[in-house]
RNA sequence: GGAGGGGUGGCAGAGCGGUCGAAUGCGGCGGUCUUGAAAACCGCUGAGGCUUUCGGGUCUCCCUGGGUUCGAAUCCCAGCCCCUCCGCCA
């Protein structure tokens, strides 16, 4: 069901998707211009079919020619303002965000989101210090730095602080292989109709850095990119699901968010990511969902850092999403759950921007897939819940166990190792 | 960056500006034959919209967007993508 198929049959559907969301879009200028493009197409197809009338067959005669001229005129006219019409519709119906899973509890903003698990905090031997503390006493984390060469909220890792990001990035994807993912290694600028498949055009325009005179996109995310792989193409039976991971940089402008989060590198404008992404049939995308907020959460599992899952309410569901899931890490310094992943059921949405579909069986009719995606998961804030749960009272910061094969052995970084 | 060539149905590949939604081959589906299968032969086989007394009717789509023309897959312009050669380069 497409946004103009929803609209067209149940405007008051749409009409309390939006206000649940707390979106605004011209709902109403909508339908006003699609009663008068299918005016208009109805009109314009009378003429064609009349033109094509006199035009099979040969030649006309002058006095056809000239009647024939005229329609020309009318149709090139008429079309026109079709066009007009509907690309203007078109473009408006970009901005109609996805239906909402029933399920959805309600609520404005992430305050009304549910719990559905939380972990007790560890318990510190230490008074904890925050990540920005940690990380520039022990050498690895330069933030100046970064600030220096890049500008505001960025930051340099340095030594086994780089390492330890490395190692993170490598082991998070092994651990989607071995879940079935298939690894993939995308381009991390991608093109407008890349972002437009995947919806974050035109909602997330002023989160994206951009090259005006190429038009490409420094991608925000890999979803645009795993969500655009399969772009125009059909799923054969027994070809889903489908799932993918992914490891690239993210680059978001955050303007809208100047101001919060200055200090760290939990807000910033350059970060890295695994990103998985699911394509199934439609009914299995509730499991799903599940399975991929559970893989965010083994992560945390297995790094021993407490965890919280929280269902997003309806007004916390971003735009694409019909369902979703955060996960969260505790920071002791930050005395704060620091959102880790975000799962989301965007269901056919994406599938119908970016037209991709299955079918059943052979021969059958080709239906648009299911599409989710979720972190597995970003690194800031994963190191920052790290430093601050690991720090010792030597000023040492011990590696998770579980990183530590891929870490050459190691078990801690110390201070005096490695110096700004 | 320079010089050429090209983008047609699931694939391959034709297509003097009119009768082309598009030859032909492959693939797919159905049938004949066969114990069964293969081979051979016969038939069918793109998608989407609007409408329908459900027989159908009609429009759109030959990369995308403009233009020329009574009429465009066919001509012109721009863009995107692919290929070949040259230059540059991690």
């Amino acid at each position: 069901m497409t946004p103009l198929q929803r609209i067209r049959e149940d405007p008051d559907e749409v009409r309390a998707t939006l206000a649940a969301r707390g979106f605004d879009a011209p709902l109403e200028k909508i339908l006003e211009l699609d009663r008068k493009a299918r005016e208009l197409r109805r009109q314009l197809e009378d003429l064609n079919a009349e033109r094509n009338r006199a035009s099979r067959g040969g030649p006309p005669s002058d006095e056809v020619k000239a009647r024939m001229r005229e329609l020309g005129e009318r149709i090139k006219a008429i079309s026109g303002d079709l066009n007009a019409l509907e690309t203007e519709r078109d473009e408006k119906l970009l901005w109609i965000p996805n239906v909402i899973d029933p399920r959805v509890p309600q609520g404005k903003d992430e305050n009304d989101n549910t719990v559905v698990r939380k972990d007790a905090p560890k318990k510190l031997a230490v008074e904890p210090r925050p990540h920005w503390e940690i990380g520039e006493s022990l050498g690895i984390l330069d933030i100046p730095r970064g600030t220096k060469l890049s500008g505001s909220r960025f930051y340099v890792l340095r030594g086994a602080g780089a390492a330890l990001q490395r190692a993170l990035i490598a082991w998070m994807i092994d651990l989607k292989i071995e879940a079935g993912f298939t690894e993939i290694y995308p381009p991390s600028v991608t093109r407008r109709e890349t972002l437009l498949g995947s919806a974050h055009l035109p909602h997330f325009d002023e989160n994206l850095y951009r090259d005006e005179d190429d038009d490409i996109w420094l991608v925000p995310t890999a979803e645009p990119q795993l969500v655009g792989l399969h772009r125009d193409e059909t799923f054969e039976p027994g070809a889903l699901p489908k799932r993918y991971v992914a490891f690239t940089p993210c680059f978001r402008r955050e303007h809208m968010s100047a101001g919060r989060d200055v200090r760290g590198i939990k807000r910033v404008h350059w970060f890295d990511k695994v990103e998985m992404v699911v394509y199934c049939a439609p009914e299995e995308s509730p499991k799903w969902l599940e399975r991929m907020t559970d893989l965010a959460v083994d992560v945390l599992e297995k790094l021993e850092l407490p965890a919280r899952v929280t269902e997003r309410c309806a007004g916390d569901l971003g735009f694409t999403a019909l369902r979703g899931f955060d996960v969260d890490a505790w920071g002791p310094a930050a005395n704060e759950w620091l959102e880790v992943s975000s799962a989301s059921d965007c269901g056919p949405l994406q599938a119908e921007r970016s037209n991709i579909r299955f079918r059943r069986e052979a021969g059958g009719k080709a239906e648009h897939v299911h599409i989710l995606n979720a972190s597995g998961v970003a690194l800031p804030r994963l190191m920052i819940a790290i430093m601050e749960n690991y720090q010792h009272k030597d000023g040492s910061l011990e590696i998770p166990k579980a990183l530590r094969s891929y870490l050459r052995g190691r078990d801690k970084i110390a201070p005096g190792e490695f110096t700004l």
